[in-house]
DNA sequence: TACAACATTAGAGTATAGTCTAAGGTTGAT
DNA sequence: ATCAACCTTAGACTATACTCTAATGTTGTA
């Protein structure tokens, strides 16, 4: 599909998507038998990955990170071990974000509290 | 106490207790008695502000957000009504931040399982 | 009194993550 | 052939959150 369709798939904005690209989080590619153009093609991968991508920094990760992970699952250049010490980093810092939200909630509900008792 | 010892009590630089105070998160007060100088003068309240600012942008709230909440604190502009929805809100927000952190956790467990069993 | 170590303001510079515009070329329906 | 609706690249612009520099003034100790 050509990045519209894709952009409309995902409802991720063609500049972003082409953002994202250029930040090499996704990649089209050009068909070679086609010398007319030079528009871009894109796969369901590029859709599941894009998925991930709006989940990924929903939670905090940085376009570096998700770089990272991406690469984990679809590239050839790091080795078993260095993709599982890749993953672990990732899940030890969803756990400390997560120690961090139960702290905060216990804070807001702290002040809600004192909203409500008038202690402040 | 001035601005570098606020800075050496939280762990803040100079530089960004000073951008915070200029953001309207924060604020110091000038003796109206010293007149040779215009120091700011910190206290123990922005101590604790400057300790929930910390926290909050770890939780990923935005600056204008973190305002929102200090002044539902330490503001008398709003009624009692809009503190608890302001509260409220971030509370919901809080246990989206959640629920997306562990989805990503499921998704990551998901992926390290394929790299051990190579799927990828 | 010299001077290091503080203080101030104004404004410039950086990194991240988009978001948009301009200028041009292609495609497909009428 | 025309025209809307696509496509491309390059680069400018924006918002957020710092981070730093420059210029200048003050304080406190040797």
């Amino acid at each position: 599909m050509l990045i519209n369709e894709l952009s409309k798939k995902t409802g991720i904005s063609v500049h972003t998507i082409r953002f994202y690209e250029k930040s090499g989080l996704i990649e089209g590619k050009q068909n070679e038998a086609i010398k007319s153009n030079n528009y871009f093609h894109y796969n369901e991968v590029t859709v599941d990955k894009l998925a991930f991508i709006s989940d990924a920094k929903s939670v905090g990760f940085t376009i570096k990170e998700i770089g990272q992970i991406i690469d984990t699952w679809y590239n050839k250049k790091y080795t078993k071990k260095q993709k599982l010490k890749i993953l672990d980093d990732k899940l030890t810092s969803l756990e400390q974000k997560m120690k961090e939200i139960k702290e905060m909630k216990k804070q807001l509900l702290q002040f809600k509290d004192d909203v409500v008792n008038d202690r402040c």
